[in-house]
DNA sequence: TCATTAAATTGTT
DNA sequence: AACAATTTAATGA
């Protein structure tokens, strides 16, 4: 848990800010509260701000028109998304949902791209998000038709503690194993017996409710 | 603080 | 998908 001025000031984006640059996005940026379960934002709507996890966990997500429930990846505390969109499509593409209660950070489209003007700092990050983004969609598509499923689960944790994206984020992930399993496309029973071998390679603890993450680069390299 | 009950999550079939 | 076992959260004495 920790605060908004607290989160931003931790944020890889936010060190290269000027002083100055940086008050204005604290001025900025609002705080919403919101509840395990519900949306953060819907698929279609306008995009109106960058917005940041400053505490909790929520999945990207889509349903099909056959009405199938597809989960793209989760974002975690310290995590922003939405660039995407900020920068070219006027619409969200995909629902966002609280996994957990989170705590989330909104900054102002306007602020975003005042940003974007100013601050080559942010530009450099911004770049080296939407890299990573890549590679992780890059290695999801390639995973999801090679792997089993227990390297599957392993790499899409992996993901959720990916530095560039979600910097500082604790290793113990409150998570069930049924969200793990939406995450990773797997049945929960799979999903379930998939943990308990991470856990057995040592790579993961199995605790009600969640998983403690003991080794990143194990997880991120299982099955390869 | 402790005991009881309900709800959520996990482990098995 | 359904069921049983386990853990946590909530309630009230």
């Amino acid at each position: 848990m920790q605060t908004l001025a607290a989160m931003l000031r931790a944020s890889l984006w936010a060190q290269g800010l000027t002083p100055a640059q940086f008050d204005r996005v604290v001025a900025d940026t609002k705080e919403r509260a919101v509840p395990a379960g519900a949306y953060v934002a819907h698929k279609g709507d306008p995009v109106e701000a960058w917005i940041g996890v400053i505490d909790g966990l929520v999945k990207m997500s889509s349903v099909s028109p056959a009405g199938k429930l597809v989960t793209f990846t989760g974002v975690t505390s310290g995590g922003w998304f939405g660039e995407g969109s900020l920068l070219k499509d006027p619409r969200r593409k995909y629902d966002v949902i609280a996994l957990r209660d989170s705590r989330m950070a909104y900054l102002p489209r306007k602020t975003f791209h005042w940003l974007l003007d100013n601050s080559i700092p942010f530009n450099r990050f911004l770049l080296t998000q939407l890299n990573e983004r890549l590679g992780q969609f890059i290695a999801l598509v390639e995973y999801d038709r090679m792997l089993e499923p227990d390297a599957r689960v392993a790499r899409c944790l992996a993901a959720l503690f990916n530095p560039h994206l979600y910097p500082g984020t604790l290793r113990r992930l409150q998570i069930s194993q049924e969200e793990i399993g939406h995450l990773s496309a797997t049945s929960r029973q799979r999903c379930n017996e998939a943990l308990r071998r991470l856990e057995d390679a040592g790579l993961l603890r199995v605790e009600y409710g969640g998983v403690t993450i003991l080794d990143v680069e194990g997880l991120r390299n299982f099955g390869a």
